[in-house]
Order: structure tokens, then C-alpha cells, then sequence
DNA sequence: CACGAGACCTGTTCGC
DNA sequence: TGCGAACAGGTCTCGT
């Protein structure tokens, strides 16, 4: 469930521009652990602990869902999946439950990868790009102008719900913002996505803009058990509100199935295309 | 090449 | 009440 948003967060709280953690930058890397094996996405474990330790961590950015540590010789990045979080405490006692991959760092601190649900991976690469390469681009980077974006939209058969949650076309939305974002901007989810009007495309483009920047204002969506201190899940207008009243027009908020994931929508604001299901 | 289905996971919820 | 089945979801792999 972490999608852009959340991830952002945490990196912004990593970097320590909020207040609740001690600071990570900086600081040398004194030791590593791995609690469950198939959180490593690269291998072997051996060259993580004898490349990582004494190397610092210079930066901490976002790119699409991954989170990249960037350190002085290297790069580590975490995708947390679907219910995973990173956190700092103090380098005491054994791990928590849950807890797949520990940093430790000088003096005393740890920086914590839990994800109950073992969806989550981390990647140890000379060259992000080695992990990133294949994603598409930032929706809040303005250098995807408009037009770009309708041209990509335009020459994709799909149905819009499965491409903008497609990584390899566009960067960082997943179920929750999806939603939000094709409600905002009144487009059936099935829709196939050359069908849509260049207005229509600057219009989604908009609403994937507002309903990110919304989630990062607010810290991101803290939904079930997974992932703390967001509050967008109080702002929702479709996802997780089925029979709910749609809060443009209060027509019940409904939910089907697209590409396996449930998707909700309003079926007054949001018209079946021509060629539905 | 483009797309869809299945697998990977476990805490929670639902149904009998 | 208790237990098992269904569900949720991001991405990789495989098949069409």
C-alpha cells in the first residue's frame, strides 16, 4: 500500500525535516542484518556486509515507490511492497516482529525495514538505474508536460486503470491513488486510454497531481493496520467507500474488479465508456 | 510486443 | 463459538 505519497514521507521524515527521529545522514554504517533472506533482491549477503560497513549515508531521496539510500561508494534501495515501513530507534534489544533488515548505524542507532506481509525488497547497486531503469516517468515533475502525456495516453490501447498503474508508464500510484485520481477527474476506470480527449488526459493529469499532493500534504494513507501516521484516508472520495455517497453528486460509490484489484468508483460522475467490461 | 493471469505473503474479516 | 476460506495488494514471471 505504500505508493508515492507514503514513501515520500518516509523519506522526508528519514532526512530528518521533521522532528521524531534522530538524523540518518551522515552517519557511517557500522553493521547490517537480515532477518528473512528473500528481502534481498541482489545477491549474495556476503558482499552486503563487506561492502556496506563503513561506508556513510550521504543522501536519502524517492523515486517512483523506491526509496534510495545513497551512500558514499554505493546505493541501497527498499520497494516496501505492501505493508512494509521503515523506522529509527536505538540499536537495543532484539528486533521487533516482522522486522526482515536492520542498518545499523554509528553510534548506536538502527535503521529498521519491517514488512509483515514480505512483499517488500531491497536492492544493494553501484547504479540505481540498475533498479530503476524501467520506470516511467515523476508525475509531479514538471518536465511531463501535458502534451507528453496525452501523446503516451493516446497510443495505449489499455484501460486506463491498469496503465496508470502500470510503474513502466507512469512513476508511483497504486490502488488508493488511482482512484482517487481517475474520480477527480471523471474518467471511467475502464475506459480504453486511447479514447480520451487531449482535455481530458490534461485534466487526469491534474487530478493525479492534486490527489499526490493532497497525500503528501497529509503524510500519506494509513489504511488497516499497515503504515502509520497519515491521515488521507479521511479524505477519500471513492477508495474503500462502496455504497458510500459519492461526495460531487452522493450517488453510491461502487466496486468492481479491473486487472484483479478492486476499484471503486462513482458511475455518475465517472460514465461507462462505449465498450464497458 | 502488449497484455493478462498466477504466485508470492500474512493479518484480518467473513461465512457456515 | 470456532475454524477455514476469502480478501487485500505491488511486482515478477510465465503464457498467450
Amino acid at each position: 500500500m505504500p505508493e508515492l505519497p507514503e514513501v515520500e514521507t518516509i523519506a522526508l521524515a528519514l532526512r530528518e525535516e521533521g522532528h521524531d527521529t534522530p538524523p540518518v545522514v551522515g552517519r557511517k554504517i557500522q553493521g547490517v542484518r537480515l532477518l528473512w533472506k528473500r528481502t534481498l533482491a541482489t545477491q549474495p549477503w556476503e558482499k552486503w556486509q563487506s561492502s556496506l560497513i563503513g561506508q556513510s549515508i550521504n543522501h536519502i531521496y524517492r523515486r517512483g515507490k523506491y526509496l534510495i539510500l545513497q551512500l558514499s561508494q554505493n546505493n541501497v534501495l527498499f520497494h516496501l511492497g505492501m505493508s512494509g515501513d521503515l523506522r529509527v530507534e536505538i540499536d537495543s534489544g532484539e528486533p521487533a516482529k516482522h522486522d526482515r533488515f536492520l542498518l545499523l548505524l554509528e553510534p548506536d542507532l538502527r535503521l529498521v525495514f519491517n514488512d509483515p506481509r514480505k512483499f517488500g525488497r531491497v536492492w544493494l547497486a553501484t547504479d540505481p538505474l540498475e533498479v530503476l531503469s524501467t520506470l516511467g516517468p515523476e508525475p509531479l515533475n514538471t518536465s511531463l508536460t501535458p502534451q507528453d502525456f496525452y501523446r503516451h495516453i493516446h497510443q495505449r490501447k489499455r484501460q486506463l486503470k491498469p496503465l496508470l498503474i502500470d510503474q513502466k508508464f507512469i512513476a508511483g500510484l497504486g490502488n488508493i491513488y488511482t482512484d482517487e485520481a481517475l474520480h477527480a477527474a471523471r474518467l471511467h476506470p475502464l475506459t480504453p486510454a486511447h479514447t480520451i480527449s487531449q482535455q481530458q488526459a490534461e485534466y487526469l493529469l491534474d487530478a493525479i497531481r492534486q490527489v499526490l499532493s493532497e497525500g503528501i500534504q497529509r503524510h500519506g494513507t494509513s489504511i488497516d493496520w499497515v503504515y502509520q501516521g497519515g491521515e488521507f484516508q479521511n479524505h477519500l472520495r471513492v477508495y474503500q467507500r462502496t455504497g458510500e455517497p459519492c461526495p460531487t453528486c452522493s450517488t453510491p460509490i461502487e466496486r468492481i474488479i479491473v486487472a484483479q484489484r478492486g476499484t471503486h468508483y462513482c458511475p455518475s460522475c465517472q460514465p461507462c465508456p462505449n465498450n464497458p467490461v
